[in-house]
DNA sequence: CAAATACCTGAATCGGATTTCATGTTTGGG
DNA sequence: CCCAAACATGAAATCCGATTCAGGTATTTG
């Protein structure tokens, strides 16, 4: 009867979060005026300072109506980092397509990671918050992405195109953390003369990244001509 | 604002930041005993979960107390993380000297940096959560961090130990991104058999996170001979 | 010791948030 | 055209935490 109803529901269906009804067509348009309504609140004042009132007054909807889609605050915003978790990952593999090799992939999603975060630098922050507001949402968010990496590594070191002696997974989640460092230091923190952030990297550090990510990946010559074996 | 003027100071003055006014050693005691208490709370609970009630009780203090020597929840959190950016770089700094190379140096850095993640976990999270919560210390911390960072790889590339093609500063920001991304998942996240956190990065980890600096850093053989490592 | 100074206190103030609910409105199928 | 069912609403209940303040206690000084 009523009792395992909440477990099973695993599936995406256009149901309300609160009480599990089916949408009509209106409701449908009131939940999406919701989720985009958040997107900008959260982007602009951040989790904490954003609130059900403020969401509710920009998407031009009542406040209770909140209720009927979202169970919570905490709720519509991981059903928005989720969300940009899917953009940002079609944005990586949209650039992707049509490179030629390998290691070209590889750098063209770098290329569409940065891309996301040039045109939508509040957004970024959105997902960023989400390690102190929902750490199992950002956990899947960075998971997620990561695992796209770490194939594409394995298939390039299976061709030689990057150097064998590198740990997939530990190399991916390096490549992830420069990617998140240097958009934040260099996109997000960046404004030129008149407040505006920039709309691409600066290409001496384009350029600098990635002599360092090809350094980096190369598959060296010979495989042990460095340091092999740390202390002890 | 009155936030610029205590960033500007880089030694401690035994001043109270409400009033101005020096502290006898009573004074001082207290104040000890807060930052202490918010360390603990901030680190447990985070910055929003975190009250002045829960510091004062668990600093065994009067809650009217408290605004004898904060200002405001804010400023005892942007005191405690730049309590906590003189840890990591002390604990950074220590770690590197006696290495022999330039480049040994820079490992040493890293490992130190590890080091004081594995050892503080919560605290980490705690240094990450400014950027929500102040983001002006945040920067500070980061680029007080990659200063060093930075100088250390210039003159490496002085002596010939590191690429010269690569950007000092662009390298320096991917290395702190990795540092901070690898530690996250595999210092924060990794929890033991008894859900204890790992007290240091696993070893397959830490050596692909090694042959990745290394094959980024390495002078490039691209003009000259063949890789000529300091072995020591 | 007396007065001044420094330090301590927690009840009360104040503002602001989430969430509920009784009631009204719209929609769509028969 | 009627009436469930679905949707919408905002005032009010409820909660919670930062900050203030009037009135203390300890410590030092003359």
């Amino acid at each position: 009867m009523s009792m395992s109803d909440e477990l099973v529901e695993h599936e995406e269906e256009l149901v309300s979060s609160a009480t599990g009804r089916p949408l009509t067509k209106r409701g449908e348009a009131t939940r999406r005026r919701l989720l985009e309504a958040a997107e900008l609140v959260f982007a602009e004042q951040g989790y904490h300072e954003a609130s059900i009132v403020k969401i509710t007054e920009r998407a031009g909807i009542g406040l209770g109506t909140f209720y009927l889609y979202f169970d919570s605050k905490q709720s519509i915003f991981e059903a928005l980092v989720l969300d940009l978790n899917r953009r940002v990952r079609h944005s990586m593999s949209e650039a992707m397509t049509g490179a030629s090799g390998r290691l070209e992939a590889e750098r063209a999603g770098f290329a569409g990671f940065f891309r996301f975060t040039a045109e939508h630098p509040a957004l970024y922050r959105v997902v960023r918050e989400a390690e102190f507001v929902s750490p199992e949402v950002l956990r899947l968010h960075y998971t997620r992405i990561v695992e796209g990496y770490e194939s594409g590594l394995r298939a390039a070191q299976a061709t030689g195109d990057v150097d064998r002696a590198l740990d997939p997974e530990t190399t991916a989640w390096a490549l992830m953390g420069m990617g998140e460092l240097i958009g934040m230091r260099f996109l997000l923190w960046e404004r030129d003369a008149d407040g505006r952030p920039p709309a691409e990297l600066d290409p001496r550090v384009f350029a600098g990244m990635t002599r360092f990510i090809d350094n980096a990946l190369a598959s060296r010559p010979s495989t042990s001509s460095a340091t092999e074996e740390e202390d002890r």
